[in-house]
DNA sequence: TCTCACAACTCCGCTC
DNA sequence: GAGCGGAGTTGTGAGA
């Protein structure tokens, strides 16, 4: 009422961001169907996507936190080797 | 024994995943300029995510009380579609 | 150099997690009897469950309801508790 | 209508649930509270859950986890020893 | 730093 | 009896 105008800006600014919503949902569909697909081809769903993670850490930044956990099984008295 | 891991397979849907994941990152980047666009003419940014938000959840919402009426009723013995 | 991690520490909030986690797990267990004992006297499950959770849900969404209202509201620049 | 008896049972086991619900939401926020202490004693909370998860887990079940990522890892050419 | 929404993992019931 | 699918729970990452 006190500006129509922002009404409208406003809701072109809402569409615009369903929209791109609505797009990236479809493409989290088409990663879900790839997962279900290499599972039919006998891959292990949750092995993947640690590989897909990893593939995505800096190294660096993977070795740091192994080390602050081997620090805490240490003081628990739980041998480093563990894996995480 | 010769290849108990199908290399090749396994390659092809981890790059097919990441290509996916960069997509949607795309995605994702872009809504965020739009929320930013947003905020340069004017609206709270917050508020914007609550109004989207909120239209995403009542549809949604109106599914669940939609389905809880038609299992009472099945728990009454009266079938869904029976009308009233 | 002598004590990286405080072992005995780390050790007694690991204990206190663990002790917290065992009571969460009975009451979880005595949550699933009752299903079960209702299931045993007639009662659907599948049903029960959802009204347990709608019941949860219900004042949720008021609640957001007006947080949006307000939130409009302030956008409007009339602070919330004006009254209407 | 049909049989108020039930409504009764019904709403008996609807409220036995919702304590029990409430009783496991505390010990949820008392653990919540025991990391936050733990975080200010100056321990890393990630690590610290996976601690946690860690004694969960039986070492065997484990080692054949990492058995698998490190086949997928090497099928892609990187080496193992990378931990989990 | 803290909150909050999104995504992953686990467990349960269901069906073949 | 086992795999499948869905719901609930937990963990993670982004935003204020």
């Amino acid at each position: 009422m006190s500006d129509p105008v922002a009404g409208d800006q406003l809701r072109a600014f809402v569409e615009r961001i369903e929209r791109l919503e609505e797009e990236k949902k479809v493409i989290s569909d088409d990663i879900k169907d790839v997962y279900a697909e290499a599972k039919g081809n006998g891959f292990d769903v949750k092995i993947l996507r640690k590989v897909v993670s990893l593939r995505k850490k800096q190294p660096h930044e993977r070795e740091e936190e192994e080390a602050i956990l081997d620090l805490y099984l240490q003081a628990l008295g739980m041998g480093p080797g563990v894996g995480m």
